[in-house]
DNA sequence: TCTTAATTAGGAATCATTCTTATTTAAAAA
DNA sequence: TTTTTAAATAAGAATGATTCCTAATTAAGA
């Protein structure tokens, strides 16, 4: 089974047709390293797709995200970020450079898990926990690295 | 000192002229139980101040986080919310209500803290770290209590 | 191939927030 | 206390991300 071929299938999976619009969409935010805008999206899809509009962007956004095949990412820039990495991690977002980086660190999600199980909370169904780092890059060509 | 000469005190130890408007705006959000919205806090403050308007809201909130008086809280609804409560705490979103309902847990705090320093993170100054519990109230008209 | 409910394109509308500018004011100086 | 003036505010306009509307298109089952 090809990569086409996979895509149409998680969309079926899910009961959505797999319109030509919801594998582009969806196939650019799997590849994109950067927690995409809906606007970062048009513009990476748009030459290959010149008749795809904004409008189709945003709501094969919410409907991706309502079945679970994207998570929103927030930031304090008032653009909503894309991420198709759905399992549990966590994120630092860097204020002068507005990039969004992948914290992944299954023993600090276990340990925020366990300690939350432990504090029972009442009345509430936790649907997603993560922790938000905000900072600054210190120098802006290099990366932040994680050790 | 009462407290009308309190809040003078702590807008002019941040250098802030201490107007009026201010001191109305400031006394809101920290009195406030629920994370207000700038309209929130309009509406809260409008009877009593008929001239205040809602661009001296969105200014004075923007002046008052760069002092570090308040914090903005981040929520998936599109609204920015406010907070007077500076010390480090965490937040539950309630998808359902909208409700911010702090999450103040020290040992949690330090336990990602002291986490977070044992990992080296490169090339980043980090300026804040929050925990983001995100879920549904299971009765609406019960709280979220946390034992 | 036919049918049809779901989806999309494109433009208009919404609405939270920011901007602009004339007017007002807090607070330092005289 | 009065004067001075840089900073702050009011009011409305502008912005921009997102949502809405509706006629045209299309995926997928019959
Ligand atoms: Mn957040
Ligand atoms: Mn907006
Ligand atoms: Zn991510
Ligand atoms: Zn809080």
């Amino acid at each position: 089974m090809n990569q086409f071929e996979q895509l149409k299938e998680r969309l079926s999976e899910v009961g959505l047709k797999a319109t030509q619009q919801r594998m582009v969409i969806f196939h650019s935010i799997m590849t994109s390293k950067n927690h995409p805008s809906a606007e970062n999206i048009f513009e990476q899809v748009k030459s290959s797709n010149p008749s795809l509009s904004l409008a189709t962007i945003y709501s094969t956004l919410e409907t991706l995200v309502d079945k679970g095949l994207v998570k929103k990412v927030l930031v304090k820039d008032g653009v909503m970020r894309y991420d198709a990495h759905i399992g549990t991690h966590n994120h630092i977002y860097c204020t002068n450079t507005s990039e969004i980086i992948d914290f992944e660190d299954e023993e600090l999600n276990q340990m925020i898990k366990k300690f939350l199980a432990s504090k029972n909370i009442e009345n509430l169904n936790i649907k997603d926990i993560s922790l938000h780092i905000e900072g600054e890059k210190i120098d802006k060509r290099k990366s932040v690295k994680i050790n």
